[in-house]
DNA sequence: AAATATAGTTGACTTATTCAACCAATTTGC
DNA sequence: GCAAATTGGTTGAATAAGTCAACTATATTT
């Protein structure tokens, strides 16, 4: 059994026998650590993640993004216009579905998210250099083999 | 390098490369999953996470409640009320600091609370049954390194 | 005893999340 | 080929969450 207790000398009790838990944990505070450390530039939350991923597949379409991070299409549609408004983004009819809009970045985007990407690395190792690489590739590997099993269920 | 396309074909790019987004990923399944196994209660976020710790540390305060779990502490204020409207909590105030409430979990929250770790189990397990004990007691390690970084850098 | 700090509460404000309704374009089933 | 159903995108309303400053009461410090 794992150590039950914190910093505080607060106990966890047998909310310490669960992943969850510390998987919870971790991540609320990576997740602190990225909103203090890109404070200045206003990224509401999904904006990052929408950019890279538009980044990594010019053409996708609003509803595929949707799925992706699991946000609602409303949600999107807002943070495309957000986007768009920044010129980071840009919507594109699509040809052969007219119903599609064809998500691209722009130039000033890639920029944009260069930098984002530069200043999450150096929260992320702040954290991540306490790992062994060897333990790193275990750690991305056991969390891949988790959430395959997630998408699979649904 | 790991897989870098999910299953619907959509590319993670550079995102793939950061542990921060598997760790959102697989975390936001679990999290859905918990809420998803107990609406029927209605659960606010963080209920059940105070009554776990009150539970596990019968007299703790708000305060400390609310720096454990990383709540300002005027959400504190309002999920005792919700835990004291259920009858699962209870605040005395203390004798030795007037100031303080000292909080306990009541039978009826214990009955409640055993409930609920009995649907997480069952929720996590779905998830956790792909990891062999070894390797959850290593994520679990790997986790609690991470977590224990964050937390001294405060 | 005055100044400072801590515990809890309240209310205002901002941001996220969820949901239903709607239009336009496409696909499916006769 | 046409009606019905589905999908992609948009809007707006409703609810929930998270943040913050002000305030009271009690403790602690000096």
């Amino acid at each position: 059994m794992s150590k039950a207790e914190t910093a505080t000398g607060v106990k966890l009790g047998r909310l310490g026998d669960y992943v969850g838990f510390r998987l919870r944990r971790v991540q609320n505070q990576l997740s602190r650590d990225f909103v203090n450390a890109t404070a200045n530039r206003g990224l509401r939350s999904g904006l990052f993640s929408s950019l890279a991923l538009i980044s990594a597949n010019p053409g996708i379409s609003q509803a595929e993004l949707s799925r992706e991070i699991a946000m609602d299409k409303s949600v999107t549609v807002s943070l495309l216009d957000d986007l768009e408004r920044r010129g980071w983004a840009a919507r594109k009819r699509s040809t052969q579905d007219r119903r599609r809009h064809a998500l691209y970045i722009t130039p000033e985007g890639e920029r944009e998210l260069e930098e984002i990407f530069a200043v999450v690395s150096t929260t992320e190792n702040a954290v991540l250099h306490q790992l062994s690489p060897a333990e790193l590739m275990l750690l991305s590997e056991l969390l891949d083999r988790m959430y395959a099993v997630c998408v699979r269920e649904e």
